[in-house]
DNA sequence: TAGTGGTCTAGACCACCTA
DNA sequence: AGGTGGTCTAGACCACTAA
């Protein structure tokens, strides 16, 4: 209780060392999801610092999304929210302004050489083999959606030997519970193109119909490329929606 | 300073309505952009309040975007930064990936009963009049954007006097500016149609080919309404970019 | 009723900036 | 040197929750 600064830069406030301390904690398993840190007294006397200081750490790591308090009961390692997760990656939304959940089928997932704008997103030399999925997802009002992903066959070993049948609907928590990669953050891209012979087929529109060509390239906390992936939809049905601020 | 709590809930802690003590003056430029706010130890005697509770208010702000901190100088409010809210609110970029100014030009202001659509976002009554904008923006590689903007008349006095050369390429720091209307947020939705007659004139495209339409709402960071906006483009060079995090 | 977080106070010392 | 914000302490009372 003493010497537990040692981890951190003694120069730091004190605020900012037991904000570490309590990531570290969390990050250890030692106080998992769902469940309360110790109570504000306890680790002001724990660590020997005076409540204030405690709080603000406190609040630094609610203001951030991992801790979240709760009058009266205590405060809590926040659960990894997989609706959050979902919601925070899917922009597409129905005429009402509602996202919904969409059925996701694996047609295939193969080992292949990825074209140059995948191994570049990702990082990886040209010529370097990557896990590519092909996806086709069905929203909510019967409109289509065709993806293609690649994947680092590095970080995701063992993902060919999963049956087509186990991959759930939501890719990013599959991600997670199955091979520990966790998306933090994404990048998309839009455009619009017309349909090739394929495409259109896939998605029962005509040859030169407009499409809308989505790219994405999702990465883990630490910002290393996970997945590039490249999804096309009729336009007509497709409707996108974002918030800024 | 006794009775400065008598405009907000008496319920409320200490330190919001301080909160919004500060938020009315800096809205109101007694306190304008640029200037220090008084200091904590004076605002502290003005209100009777102790340093921590004044603290927590600052901080708040300081979050919100409202107020910068300097140590050993003071506590100043924001002078919004132009570029930032360019690039906060410009999604559109070009095949680089690159964000650039684009040029645009408004072609009429006037008084006008808004399509539903546009009064509901806004708030309105149905019958409310608004003031609307007609802009034509030229994007860096040529491509063209339509745009039709609603503003609630209450708030945006005296526009229709502003001749329309003195309009700023960038609209929100323009009603910051003239009108003290300070843009915090928006919601953007993306649907893709094919172009009317009086469309495709103003675009340079054929009829029928395919635009895109972003409807935008945005709201200040009281998360009132102002403003609604329909843009349209060629749906072919069309690029759009965000960041999900 | 006991324990939790939510709010608030009234000081203290420090690092930094301006003059 | 004097004033500013940055950090930290050591209490107090309240509202809420659970047993």
């Amino acid at each position: 209780m003493s010497d537990w600064k040692a981890g951190s830069d003694a120069r730091l406030p004190l605020y900012q060392r037991l904000r570490e301390e309590i990531m570290d904690r969390i990050a250890s398993g030692e106080w998992p999801p769902g469940e309360p840190i110790p109570t504000e007294s306890e680790l002001t006397r724990r660590y020997n610092i005076a409540v204030g200081t405690v709080r603000r750490a406190i609040d630094t790591l609610v203001n951030e999304g991992l801790l979240e308090r709760s009058q009266g009961r205590g405060t809590f390692v926040r659960r990894p929210d997989f609706d959050a997760s979902f919601f925070r990656f899917f922009r597409q939304v129905n005429a009402e302004g509602e996202a919904s959940v969409p059925d996701s089928r694996i047609l295939s997932a193969s080992l292949q050489t990825p074209p140059p704008v995948a191994s570049k997103a990702l990082g990886l030399a040209h010529d370097a083999s990557c896990i590519c999925l092909e996806r086709l997802r069905t929203l909510e009002d019967g409109s289509l959606l065709t993806e293609k992903i690649w994947l680092p066959a590095a970080r995701f070993s063992g993902l060919l030997k999963v049956p087509l049948e186990e991959f759930d609907n939501l890719l990013y928590p599959f991600y997670e519970a199955r091979f520990g990669q966790r998306i933090g953050s994404a990048r998309e891209t839009l455009t619009i193109a017309s349909a090739d012979a394929i495409t259109s087929d896939t998605l029962g529109i005509a040859l030169n119909d407009p499409v809308v060509v989505i790219e994405r390239t999702a990465l883990g906390y630490d910002q290393t490329p996970l997945e590039y992936r490249c999804s096309m939809g009729a336009a007509a049905t497709f409707r996108y929606q974002i918030e800024i601020s």
